[in-house]
DNA sequence: TTGCTCCTCACGTCACGTGAGGTGGC
DNA sequence: TTGCTCCTCACGTCACGTGAGGTGGC
């Protein structure tokens, strides 16, 4: 006995999903229709892909990516299939939250609350570290720091080592103009270490720069940037090198935004 | 005196906005550089334009259209541009509900949960109707539905008349094949009534049909729509005309959304 | 001089949508 | 025969990203 075919047509009301939609899904073998007449092109499909058909525009509802779609239609067990389905939820829930600090870093903005300190000019002094160095892009800088900190200071404990001063990073200057660039997480000792996995250790010279410590959320720290800049540019002293920020009081300190201390150091030519 | 002029890497830094996109910015006339080297090509910024540059990246990490960033950035003042904003939120609010519910139809999906209830065979009499037709897309129909309702509702209320029976509403094929296409949705009642605005009195003609009654939320309708129609596939029944609904009990009667019932009719050439 | 910053095209991406122009079966 | 369903291209959409190939100023 074979199964009733159901027509490109029948199917789309049987699914929700568009017929431009299952065409598009044949095309790049998502979803292929049980059979394809070869005189017409005619497609048709069965009662038993109607549920994968559901499936499909469930997780296309929720943005997942086509080929991460794939994985769930593919996966072998329900094992694995709620597993790729979980990792998803994940990323969806952390982008919820990206979306509320996003509106609440709008609206600060717009009401034009936020500190403004005063720009300060000094010279950083040399210094010695433990350093984890990654290409990394500006979506995923946030993850990447923390883990960083955790390697560094997992490997100062091994040592018997403590931080000489608060943990800090340097950024290329792609980490902003193409969103993606080197980063250079650190925290500061007091002489070279022997390097092991990713952390080496890292001699920071001595550099001039314009300083100015934002307060708040790290979503909101372009707006201490742009003062920074700004100030940099008017007295005509813009240098070269990458931008430095010293972690001064963390999410890990308090889980109050308005009480975290980012210092900002911008690279100048001179001191004024 | 003039402002500093800022590079476009400079303003990038500043703005968080990568250069591309400030380029591309450029282009759409979104923000034009305040001036550009007519020799070099050389765009330049100038610190005035750093607080719009923020505000369009935290606008566009919401995902707005870069036509209602426009309109934000062109307000002539902060209640017009307010309101943008709030429109904006309002709908960011709404999709995250929509995801929401996605999640827990997804769920509900891969857990196999879900009532399966008996097709049933019948004719639907002819009735008529105070009803509202509209061009509407699947994504809109849920709000137009309510809005339709509301408006039948007031209309049956101003002439004294009560439903003779649930509410209705009929979609053509096109509503879910390119998803958008013609929508009735009808108030049942005994007899012709005059036509005023949106309303109009009219006339369903009998229809055999195979129903199915919905049991849950909305966004679980594909599931009992594939039960229904591979039944009347398999009979090889299919009639044309547009599906039917029947809405008997509804998130206006209880939140609970379990509780919900949704009569499915899928138009059949006859019955078996 | 080298390296750095900046420039303009042309094309790619992602997941379809839009339309033109045409066929097959009732 | 008409209308309906289905088909295949080719191109468009949106907001940039990806290169290639090249210039200008220190």
């Amino acid at each position: 006995m074979t199964s009733t075919a159901l027509s490109i047509g029948e199917f789309s009301r049987m699914t929700y999903l568009s017929v431009k939609a299952l065409r598009h899904y044949h095309d790049v073998g998502l979803l292929a229709p049980a059979q394809v007449d070869d005189r017409t092109g005619y497609r048709s499909y069965v009662p038993e892909q109607v549920a994968t058909g559901q499936l499909i525009r469930r997780l296309r509802d929720l943005d997942m990516p086509i080929e991460d779609v794939r994985a769930v239609i593919d996966a072998p067990d329900s094992t694995t299939r709620d597993a790729v389905l979980a990792e998803h939820l994940r990323r969806m829930e952390r982008r919820l939250e990206e979306t509320r600090d996003a509106v609440a870093s709008l609206r600060a903005l717009v009401e034009g609350s936020g500190h403004t300190g005063v720009v300060t000019f000094r010279s950083i002094e040399p210094l010695w570290c433990a350093a984890i160095e990654g290409f990394v892009s500006l979506e995923d800088v946030h993850d990447w720091l923390l883990a960083a900190y955790g390697e560094l200071a997992r490997h100062l404990g091994a040592l018997g080592l403590t931080p000489s001063g608060p943990a800090g990073a340097l950024y290329a200057a792609d980490v902003f103009e193409v969103e993606a660039g080197d980063v250079v997480a650190y925290l500061p000792i007091g002489a070279p270490i022997p390097a092991r996995g990713r952390v080496s250790g890292r001699f920071l010279p001595a550099v001039d720069v314009a300083t100015l410590v934002h307060h708040g959320a790290f979503a909101d720290l372009d707006r201490t940037y742009g003062a920074l800049g700004v100030e940099v540019a008017a007295r005509g002293l813009a240098g070269t090198g990458p931008i430095r920020e010293h972690y001064l009081v963390t999410p890990a300190d308090t889980p109050d935004e308005s009480q975290h201390r980012t210092e900002v150091c911008w690279p100048i030519t001179h001191l004024p």
